[in-house]
Order: C-alpha cells, then sequence, then structure tokens
DNA sequence: AGCACGCCGACT
DNA sequence: GTCGGCGTGCTC
C-alpha cells in the first residue's frame, strides 16, 4: 500500500497523509495535484509532497483523484515551500497559497439539488423550508451562498438540515476545475471550394448577394496574409454582419470551429539586442561576470539613471545562449509599461510577465509555460519568485533595497531577495542585487565578500548629478516668506521651472489633505473607534478615513469633548498641496499620484503616459513617484517636508530616508541639463541630509553601520518579531508576558519586551510585540524558532490563550 | 480555513 | 420550553 503526503492551501501545522489508490500508484508523483476529503464533506486540491509505503497510525482516506497528467510543481519548488515555512515560521499550506495561481486551488461547494421524489406537496413545509424548496424547484440547483440570499440570513445550515432528513433535497461536494481554456471561433472554407474552379462557380452564384461575396473576398484575402482567420477578426476587417456570415455558413460554403487559444499571444517579434555599452557599463558588465565565477551573490550599486537597465539585458541575453531561465525581479510599482515595452523589444516572444494585475486565467497559462520553459525570461513582482523554474540560471532583483520585497500579511512573511538567494543556490544560479541605494544589510555583505560589488558611479549619457540645495524653513517661516508650505525658494524654483516648459515632482509622505484635525480649544483629536490612530481627513471625498482598518467616518464639525466649533486639520497630505498648488499655479496643469489616485488597474499606467506626453507640469505624490518613474523632462523635484522622513521611531529611518530622497532626486534632470532639488527641513543640519547633498552613500553606510553595530541591529543580528493580537487587552498582555517568560531562560537579553507597539489597537484588536535579536552566525537558529513555535503552540493549549494570535515575523522591514 | 458539537441568552 | 448565538476542537 502507498501513501502520500499531502499539502493542503490551508494553514494547518502539518500535511495529512492519504493512501494512494491501485491505479494511480504509477501515475502519482510528488508535485502532483489531488483531491482529496478533509473532514466529513469538504473536498480540496492539495499537492503531494513525497510518496511512501509507511502506514500512519490512524486511518486514511484515499485520494478522489488525481487532477493533472502532469506534477504542477518540481520537486525544487517542494523543497524550497519547506524551506519558506520553517525560516519564515508558517505553514506549508500558507506557501502554497501564495505559490499557486487561484484557479489551480480548488475547494468543493456544496450544492442543493431537489429530490424529484419528494413531489410538490409542500404542506410539511415551514415559510423559510417552503421558499427554499419552491426555489429549488425552478432553478435545480442552489449553493449555500444562494439559499443565504433568499432567506436573507447568515445560518441556514439548520433548515437545510430539516429539508435534508424531509427528504426534500439532497446535497453533493462539488469540486470544480476553475482554469478555463480560452476559446474562438475560426472560420474556415468548406473541402469543395478549395479547387479554384468550383470557387468560381461560387463567386458567379453569389452575384446576387453582393455583401456576401463581399465578405468572402474578404476571408479569402485574410487566409492568404494570415494562415488562419478568428470570427471576430474577419468581421471586424470586412465590416460585415453575424447575418451575412451566417448566410455564407448556412450556404455550406464557410464553417465556424471553435478552438482553443493562447491568452498570452505572442508577437512574434525575434529578440533583438542591438544596443551596445557605454564604456563605464561594459566595464560594470564584465566586473559583475568576474565576481560571478567566484560569488554566488554580485551587489550591482550604480547611481540613478546610471543604465543598470541596459547591464541587465546583456546579462539575461548571456544566461539565455546557455539555455537557462531568467527571472527578473522589481518591486510591484516599478513593473511599469515603460520597463515592459522595453524588455518585450529586447526578448520577444520568451519574455513573461507576472504581476497582480494579472487574472487568474492568464496567471495559470503563464505558470504552465514558465513550468514547461517556453518563457525563459520571467518579469515580475516578488511572487513571481514562487512560479515553477525548470532551469533558473540567473536572477535579477532591481531596487534590491525596497522594502516592498518583503511579504506583510497575509503569511509567509518571506523577503524575495533572501528568499530568492536560497532558492537560485538550489539551481546554483548567480544573484545580481541592483540599487543606487542598496539596503545596509546587501552593502555589509558586500563589504565582508561575502557578496561581490560593483559600483557604477556615472550616469548614461554623462548627464550631471542634480543639485541639492537645503531650504531651512524656520528662517523662512521667521521672515515671514512661507506661503504655506511652500518656502519662498521652492515656490519661484517650481514657476520658473514651469514657464521654461519643464515638469516638477514634489513629494510628500503622507496622503489625504490632512494627517489629524485639532480641537483647537481644547485638544481633542477624532480617533478611530476600531484603532488607536488619529484619522486623516480626505477632502475629495469630505471624509475621515482610518489609513490602518479603512473604516470612513464623516467629518466632525463639533468636538466631541467640549462642544466647541474649533476643528481644524493640522499638517498636510498630498491632496493638500495638491490644493495649494492650484491655487498658487492657477495656470500649471496638476497631478496627484498617491493609493488614493491610482487605485484601479489602469490609472497608473494613464498617469504616467500624461506625464510622458507633458500632459502635466506639476506632479505631486507619496513614495509612489519615488519608484519606476523616468521622465526626461523632469528637471526639479521638491521635497515638502524632510523633517517627517526623519522623525520615524525605527531604526532605519536614516537608512530610509536617505533612499527616499536620494532616489526622488534621481528623478531630476534626468537629461537635457542638471536638474535641481529643493529640501525643505526645519533642521537642515541633519547629518543625512547632508549625506544626500553630497549624493554620498558610503558616508551615510559608515555612519549607520556604526550605529547598528552599537545598539545590535541588523546587519549584525537577526530580527524575529512576535506580534500577538487578542480582542481584549488583559489577555493580549497576559500571553505576552507569560510567552517572554518562557522564552527569556533561552534567549536572555536577547529578548526585548514584551512592549505596546506605536499603534497599540487595530480592528478591535490589542497588540503586543516581543522582539527577538538572534545572532547573526548562529547555527541554532533554525532549532530556536522550533523552541519558539513549541512554546506558541504550548500557549494555546490553555483555553484563555486559545484565541490568542501570535504571528512570527522573520528579518522584518 | 470550514464545519460540527456543545453550552448559554431571547423568543413562542 | 426551543431557536440560534458563537466558543472550541478536529480534520489524515
Amino acid at each position: 500500500m502507498k501513501y502520500a503526503d499531502v499539502i493542503l492551501p490551508l494553514a494547518l501545522p502539518k500535511n495529512y497523509t492519504y493512501s494512494v489508490p491501485e491505479k494511480m500508484e504509477t501515475s502519482l508523483l510528488p508535485g502532483s495535484r489531488v483531491a482529496v476529503q478533509l473532514g466529513k464533506q469538504k473536498k480540496y486540491a492539495g499537492i503531494v509532497k513525497a510518496v511512501h509505503e509507511q502506514a500512519p497510525p490512524y486511518k486514511t482516506k484515499p485520494i478522489l483523484d488525481l487532477l493533472d497528467t502532469n506534477p504542477v510543481v518540481y520537486p525544487t519548488q517542494l523543497a524550497f515551500w519547506t524551506w519558506i515555512a520553517s525560516y519564515y515560521m508558517c505553514t506549508e499550506g500558507e506557501v502554497l497559497n501564495a505559490a499557486l495561481p487561484a484557479h489551480l486551488k480548488l475547494s468543493s461547494e456544496t450544492i442543493l439539488l431537489y429530490n424529484d421524489a419528494y413531489g410538490t406537496d409542500f404542506s410539511a413545509l415551514d415559510d423559510d423550508e417552503y421558499l427554499i424548496a419552491e426555489a429549488l424547484l425552478v432553478r435545480k440547483e442552489l449553493r449555500i451562498e444562494e439559499v443565504q440570499l433568499i432567506l436573507d440570513k447568515s445560518s441556514v445550515y439548520s433548515i437545510i438540515k430539516k429539508l435534508i432528513e424531509k427528504q426534500v433535497l439532497l446535497v453533493y461536494e462539488e469540486l470544480k476545475e476553475a482554469y478555463k481554456e480560452k476559446k474562438e471561433s475560426f472560420v474556415q472554407l468548406h473541402a469543395e471550394y478549395q479547387e479554384d474552379a468550383q470557387l468560381e462557380a461560387l463567386f458567379n452564384e453569389l452575384g446576387k448577394a453582393p455583401k456576401q461575396m463581399e465578405l468572402l473576398l474578404a476571408y479569402l484575402h485574410l487566409l492568404k496574409t494570415t494562415g488562419s482567420v478568428s470570427q471576430k477578426e474577419l468581421l471586424k476587417k470586412s465590416g460585415a454582419t453575424t447575418a451575412q456570415l451566417k448566410g455564407l455558413v448556412d450556404k455550406q460554403v464557410l464553417w465556424i470551429e471553435k478552438r482553443t487559444v493562447d491568452r498570452l499571444p505572442g508577437s512574434n517579434t525575434a529578440a533583438q539586442i542591438d544596443f551596445d555599452l557605454s564604456p563605464a557599463q561594459t566595464v560594470a558588465l564584465s566586473a559583475i561576470q568576474d565576481n560571478f565565477k567566484d560569488k554566488q551573490v554580485t551587489l550591482l550599486h550604480g547611481v540613478t539613471s546610471s543604465g543598470k537597465t541596459q547591464i541587465y539585458v546583456k546579462l539575461i541575453e548571456e544566461y539565455l545562449a546557455a539555455g537557462k531561465q531568467v527571472l527578473y525581479l522589481l518591486p510591484e510599482i516599478g513593473l511599469t509599461a515603460q520597463i515592459t515595452r522595453r524588455l518585450k523589444k529586447h526578448f520577444g516572444d520568451i519574455l513573461g510577465i507576472y504581476h497582480s494585475r494579472f487574472n487568474n486565467n492568464e496567471r495559470v497559462e503563464i505558470w504552465n509555460k514558465v513550468k514547461s520553459q517556453e518563457l525563459k525570461v520571467i518579469l515580475g513582482a516578488r511572487s513571481s519568485l514562487l512560479l515553477p523554474f525548470k532551469d533558473l540560471g540567473l536572477v535579477i532583483l532591481d531596487e534590491e533595497h525596497d522594502a516592498s520585497y518583503k511579504q506583510q500579511d497575509p503569511a509567509p512573511r518571506y523577503h524575495a531577495r533572501d528568499a530568492a538567494i536560497y532558492y537560485a543556490a538550489q539551481f546554483k544560479a548567480k544573484v545580481l542585487l541592483g540599487s543606487a541605494t542598496p539596503s545596509l544589510e546587501s552593502y555589509y555583505n558586500a563589504q565582508q565578500g561575502k557578496y561581490g560589488l560593483v559600483t557604477l558611479g556615472e550616469r548614461f549619457g554623462g548627464i550631471e548629478m542634480p543639485a541639492i540645495e537645503l531650504i531651512d524653513i524656520k528662517r523662512e517661516m521667521a521672515e515671514k516668506t512661507m506661503d504655506g508650505n511652500f518656502s519662498s525658494a521652492l515656490k519661484t524654483a517650481i514657476s520658473d521651472t514651469v514657464a521654461a516648459g519643464k515638469q516638477v515632482i514634489l513629494f510628500q509622505n503622507r496622503r489625504g489633505y490632512a494627517p489629524f484635525l485639532l480641537c483647537t480649544t481644547c485638544g481633542w483629536i477624532p480617533h478611530c473607534k476600531q484603532c488607536d490612530v488619529s484619522l486623516t481627513y480626505h477632502r475629495n471625498q469630505d471624509k475621515l478615513h482610518c489609513h490602518y482598518c479603512g473604516t470612513k467616518y464623516p467629518y466632525v464639525h463639533t468636538c466631541t469633548a467640549c462642544g466647541s466649533q474649533t476643528i481644524e486639520p493640522k499638517s498636510f497630505g498630498t491632496e493638500k498641496i495638491e490644493d495649494d498648488l492650484q491655487i498658487a499655479f492657477p495656470e500649471a496643469r496638476i497631478a496627484r499620484m498617491d493609493v488614493d489616485t491610482v487605485r484601479n488597474k489602469d490609472s497608473h499606467n494613464k498617469l504616467i503616459e500624461r506625464l510622458e506626453d507633458k500632459s502635466v507640469d506639476i506632479l505631486v505624490g507619496t513614495q509612489m513617484v519615488v519608484k519606476g518613474l523616468d521622465f526626461e523632462n523632469v528637471n526639479l523635484v521638491g521635497i515638502l517636508s524632510a523633517d517627517s522622513l526623519l522623525s520615524f521611531p525605527d531604526f532605519r529611518v536614516h537608512e530610509r530616508a536617505f533612499q527616499l530622497m536620494e532616489q526622488v532626486s534621481g528623478r531630476a534632470g534626468r537629461k537635457h541639463g542638471t536638474g535641481r532639488v529643493l529640501i525643505q527641513a526645519a533642521n537642515p543640519r541633519h547629518p543625512v541630509l547632508h549625506y544626500v547633498t553630497a549624493h554620498d552613500y558610503k558616508a551615510m553606510y559608515d555612519a549607520e553601520i556604526a550605529e547598528r553595530h552599537a545598539f545590535s541591529y541588523p546587519p549584525f543580528v537577526r530580527l524575529l518579531k512576535l506580534t500577538i493580537k487578542h480582542k481584549n487587552q488583559q489577555v493580549a498582555e497576559q500571553a505576552a508576558h507569560i510567552l517572554a517568560s518562557w522564552l527569556h531562560p533561552m534567549l536572555g537579553n536577547q529578548l526585548m519586551g514584551p512592549a505596546v507597539p506605536l499603534v497599540a489597537r487595530v480592528r478591535n484588536n490589542y497588540l503586543q510585540e516581543l522582539l527577538i535579536k538572534l545572532p547573526r552566525d548562529a547555527k541554532s537558529i533554525a532549532q530556536i524558532k522550533q523552541r519558539i513555535q513549541d512554546y506558541i503552540t504550548q500557549l494555546r493549549t490553555e483555553k484563555r490563550f486559545r484565541t490568542v494570535a501570535i504571528i512570527p515575523d522573520v528579518d522584518g522591514v
């Protein structure tokens, strides 16, 4: 008897073992997708992790079905999932959930069927039962969701149970394949008209039907030029109606065939990599190649606009020539039409793109094409690391410092950079990290000789680095030269730039109109009912938003605390800047870029297009303007409040502030003359501002790394954060204290807390945090994680802590 | 994650 | 008295 350990798409602490029916014994392999039953009725599609002959000490259920002819993942991916689960302290089911496209993850749905034997006498049924029985009689089958809708209540199970007892209905569990092939209609010519003579006769016959004749001619023309003719294309090109086409079909001249088509049609363009690198780029490329001889990972530290992408393209070409697959990772927001277009041009049809804006069917097709190696280069966001690569040769991770490479919620909370390095090693593949402002961790690894380091200090085409000026807003305030949030220097610079036909980017790291409201009489600030945060005023909607739970509240005019009408918006966000700009520069065309304006799919690309064709003079935005924008015409960048970037209570503030300011500065003056960057600050003497003005990464690095060493922070230690969450504050506190007391003997002063985080309550859950600093090179990290996991399990056996959520976050950012 | 079982409050 | 709320425990 054979058994299979199956990973289910659930957060279960371990895998379940099912027996393998004899008929599947030869075809079932690790990585196969199987249908199994879990519990009394629910069915799931799971993935076989291992097949063995060890009978488990319990009664097994059989695997119900083998869902695909070939495994959907290779053993390499299974091993990677196991590593992610153990390193990032989550379950393999959670990794499976993140990895598989939604349409490959199936779970059953209960379907109610009418029992015809019952007849139509509903006199024995009560009101609710009658409603369902009647609906079933008409619709033949119903889903639980539909029953809830009909009865307008959420708990319908008892009613269904009664109906089963009365034998009015039957239930079954349906596990439906979600992926659908795309079908399209193609127009074919009947065999008898393949001969010229017959065709000629047909033309004579059709003389009385000129429209059909026209359509037939259009068809023959298309057939000759493209080889196959789809119905949609034919009707579009010929301008004919479906009725006319039907006429020819009825006359047995044409016939329609349904064919499966590709959702990701190729452009049939051959790869063309016909550009030359600059001398500096050539030197950098060969330095990378040199480093790869004895190092798995190389960091390319290239200033903004140094042309890193071209180097990537040349390097990718090299690995393709060796028959390898290449993964090119970018932060989600950086995956703009600009970069996609460029790479499509270079690599043609072997390039696949994978990010959150693809639909579920498209994702299945990309998945399959990566597995079959039809796609050789994948350009994608974080999650494309989990695609089923067969023969990966190179991973490029651009903007490697970007915090969005770390997944926050839900689990698996993996870091795509670190996971990519582990994953690539399984293939003996190389990893190239690229950034103008590397993370301290990566730069430290390079300094230690663990990674190769290649520096590209000059901008492509000899463009100069932008000149950075600091503006002392305290002084301008004292001199009363500020106009709202704009210093006179910034205001002049904006109007000069716009007048010269150039574009301006303004950066402010808060969205909305005002980050909080304040009653100027008593100091009261409106807070969210479910979270311990002040509410942000969004003037476009005239609502107060909680940025933590998303709740929207109406604007408050009267103070809840003292009853006075003295509520005022305080501080400023992107919305207010946009408003103020409109007043200060009534002629200018102003646009805003933050999550509120680019919420739906295409708006981000549309906005970028408007910037490209210069129909925007001033762009104001949050972090978003920092990434993936490359506009020739931007000559001025303004940072409205450097102080708000530097005053965040986090050990990475200085690093982040430097990265942000350096990156946003890089948007200025990429071509045509030197760009200007104006940074407004209340304390222009802050050291980080001087590193930014001097474009001196190394100085920032040296200062920061000394701090990190002195206070034991990464890269000198590994951080492991445990967030304890419960709707009762005391329970959360007790759980955190007990956990800390258990961990203390093992960890000593490596354990910090428990402490209340900055935002102590989110969605009515009280939070506590434990922070663990583990030595970087500790061999015992895996055991420590296991022990922590055991303590968590132990804590939750106590019934008052049963509903306490304990969320581990490894290497958080 | 579901989903069943079981124990306490608002209705007939 | 019952219906139905959701806390708790289990799924190979």
